[in-house]
DNA sequence: ACACTTATACTCCCTTCGAGTATTAATAAA
DNA sequence: TTTATTAATACTCGAAGGGAGTATAAGTGT
């Protein structure tokens, strides 16, 4: 059966793909290298399509080989890189999941090794800048503007989204195939009765994909542009795992406090909850989100108080350590 | 910085570890293959410790190599070997987790490849044998006897468990790690007023690794014999994989009616509740579970009646499989 | 007829949570 | 100095969810 012999296991190469998450001006964001086909090419990481002019900007998400020698785990060798590239400490890393299907990576195509990469979701705080070459922070609404509800439901979605996946509907092939797309569309886009869940993130995207209303850099002729409303592209599968990460990260929000990773050491309840907007995309009962945190033992007063708030100055809080040890360390989620 | 070539990655090889479950008389069971050190090294996977007699009897989970030549994801790589190999379908599959950690396997040792395995969790309907090698249903609380709740608090928690980690605790070299482990302890064993948590079980796992009360088959010498209250050892990092997928399955329960893929096509409603308490390892309420299954609407009557049941007669019921593309399809969990 | 077993129906009560009103403390304009 | 505006904070109401118990029904075995 199995042998460790390349011939038979084909090669494989794994890749640490990093989603690096922090919050700067209250907004989302995550840090995207800008490469060219050339730049890509040092890294023996090619992207298919070789017709691309050699000025064409290609988005990816820092990445890192693994290497099994100098590292006990992947999570340390993950942690040592981006720690050392973006020179400020992870409060949080989380493995993903680990993406193995052909033509992710164009290196096989070639003959070469299967690339597989594991995706780790990391919060930083936002203090510095990083060392990375040609990095910069992006929003992250920049590759899904269809998730961000903060200002109620998007306007891109009823204008072009919808339709162009009811067209996609009516060209199924058989009625069955017509009805499974019909409630798939419904169950991941909120139509029909269905209420829009902000964690199917993945589930979108994927929807997006196959109806080719989302096309990725390596599907786009040179001159071939996304139109606005289907958010920017990414090299490789990385919008995959930026998507992933956001739908993960969304979960998570509800039943673990992570959200403090991504704050200031003090804070006002306001500038939380903005935070917690920000990420999951979507509008919170003030009051009740305050009731929430407070009932929850997440945050303790530090006593001082901001007064830039434009109004009635706020308390200031910081997060009590203490939960993380107690009980079963709730989130900011409603639900 | 980074190239694909061997020298500078380090060599890889992927393997695919699969948690197949299944319920056989209403009891959780794994399928668990037995070999020995000889039958191991066929492919190419030593324990490590080679003064092991050669009738020693090493479990380890049903794993295949993922060749990335003949399959386009790892899942169906998955999917299609599982499939052949226990003769039934598969209902779900699941990836858990990507262990990497150097020391997992011992082929490296020896200037060998690191060996990354991906977890899977596959559910599958208890008909009909398999065809993989010595393989065969084990009931997954002989690997984790401390995580059976439904007959109360298991004894070997007070007796044996407890004490051992209080003894780990005691001999912590300063106070911080002494503070630190009691908290550990604590929480993921539920002491001290917080609850026992169904879901930790990869948690209680790793703790008890730490303070050395459960070891495995590399750790044990030829003629040691993990004592009863440890559960049964397994080679490679097995048991870690067998915890995370246990702890992910019971947590997945509740929301989600991943249940279903464990029943048959017709049940009484008290069989589907034997069947979550076997998977959670805790007794629930039976009127209250009837009425959480009814109310989310996840069965419906087949009309014919149960007559074995010792008592008054069940209805039989069949899973709507219309909830699977139905809002936000819930699962059959308490909280 | 009676005890025993399991199924099924219904009630009580407490907590959670969405949604709203009311009040307080600052700033800016009149 | 009043007044509008903005944001922070406090409190209330009601529906839904869920833990725990009682009551009743419909079989089996003695």
């Amino acid at each position: 059966m199995a042998s460790s012999e390349d011939q038979k296991y084909g090669q494989v190469v794994i890749d640490l793909n990093a989603v690096i998450v922090a919050i700067i001006d209250g907004q989302p964001k995550v840090l995207i290298v800008q490469h060219t086909p050339a730049s890509l090419n040092a890294f023996n990481k090619s992207i298919g399509n070789t017709s691309r002019p050699a000025d064409d900007i290609l988005e990816v998400l820092p990445f890192g080989p693994f290497y099994p020698l100098q590292h006990r785990t992947m999570e340390s060798s993950l942690r040592s890189w981006v720690e050392a590239q973006t020179e400020r400490k992870i409060g949080y890393v989380e493995q993903l999941y680990t993406f193995g299907d052909a033509g992710r990576d164009m290196r096989e195509i070639d003959g070469g090794p299967r690339g597989v990469s594991v995706g780790y979701l990391a919060l930083v705080q936002d203090t510095g800048p990083t060392t990375i070459k040609n990095a910069q922070w992006q929003d992250w609404y920049r590759y899904f503007p269809w998730e961000d509800w903060r200002n109620g439901k998007p306007a891109l979605l009823d204008a072009h989204i919808i339709p162009a996946l009811m067209r996609w509907i009516e060209q199924s092939q058989n009625t069955a195939q017509k009805q499974e797309r019909h409630e798939r569309t419904c169950i991941t886009f909120g139509l029909e009765n269905t209420p829009w869940n902000e964690e199917l993130v993945l589930e979108r995207y994927e929807l997006l994909f196959e109806a080719n209303v989302v096309l990725e850099a390596n599907q786009l002729s040179a001159k071939e542009e996304q139109s606005a409303y289907c958010g920017a592209a990414m090299a490789f599968d990385h919008r995959r795992i930026l998507a992933t990460a956001i739908g993960r990260l969304r979960g998570k929000l509800k039943y673990r406090p992570v959200v403090f990773e991504l704050m200031p050491p003090a804070f006002t309840l306001s500038k939380l909850q903005q935070v917690v907007e920000a990420l999951s995309g979507a509008c919170l009962h003030k009051q009740n989100f305050r009731r929430l945190v407070e009932k929850k033992r997440l945050v303790e007063a530090t006593g001082k108080m901001e007064d830039q708030t434009g109004g009635r100055p706020a308390s200031q809080f910081r997060f009590r350590r203490d939960v993380l040890t107690e009980q079963r360390a709730h989130g900011v989620g409603r639900k």
